[in-house]
DNA sequence: CATGGGATTGACT
DNA sequence: GTCAATCCCATGC
């Protein structure tokens, strides 16, 4: 996972990304779902241009976009393009995989499949708040890994992204096929809708 | 300086 | 199915 994994097109990296480990300190989990958002795009942050909020963006990838939403919820992005460019890819969903127990506390609940399925709830059970906006994803406290031994490369799914109204036609949205802790059940009939250089279930 | 709108979640009908 | 919570920030006066 260098510099050059995520200075690509973020539609590929959110692709790619599908199976790797996010990891802030003892907790983690395998990204079962992805976004991709581009400043070309009205849903993207970055289409507004350079502002103080969007100026993470723009700079060099491998970083993390961190913002709130709707006033309570933290979400996590990785920045990617080249420097310049406004892309990033949101982690909307993840299997949890170490630090169970902490994920618990943080949550208040119990069932693994409960932990860390959406966006906001992946990012406070993983402790990432607001303060790691801008923190480098090589070497900072927050990481991404390959995928572990073991981890079967899943067929992926694509489909419009959730929750917005701007360029919702998009199929930019990726998830493991059969994941258990998905944000929002797969839409039917979007089964068939699979990726580019994807292979039918 | 005031306003309005979210890349969501959880509680409730 | 509906709806409020709550805060950051872009925009417009």
């Amino acid at each position: 996972m260098n510099r050059d994994f995520y200075a690509r097109p973020v539609v590929d990296v959110a692709r790619d990304l599908v199976g790797c480990v996010l990891r802030h300190g003892e907790t983690a989990g395998a990204i079962v779902e992805t976004e991709a958002y581009h400043e070309s795009e009205p849903a993207c942050h970055a289409y507004v241009g350079l502002t103080g909020r969007t100026h993470i963006l723009f700079g060099p990838p491998a970083r993390a976009y961190v913002y709130r939403s709707y006033g309570i919820h933290a979400l996590f992005n990785a920045v990617c393009e080249a420097e310049g460019v406004g892309a990033a890819v949101l982690i909307r969903a993840l299997e949890p995989l170490d630090g169970l127990e902490v994920m618990r506390a943080r949550r208040g609940l119990e069932r693994p499949e409960e932990l860390c399925s959406g966006p906001g709830k992946l990012a406070q059970a993983l402790g990432i708040e607001l303060d790691l906006n801008g923190t480098d994803l090589l070497g900072g406290p927050i990481a991404i890994e390959p995928p572990r031994a073991g981890w079967e490369a899943p067929e992926l799914l694509a489909g419009p992204r959730i929750g917005i109204t701007k360029a919702a036609e998009l199929p930019w949205r990726f998830c493991a096929a059969g994941a258990r802790s998905v944000s929002k059940p797969w839409p039917p009939g979007l089964r068939d809708t699979l990726a580019p250089g994807m292979r039918a279930r």
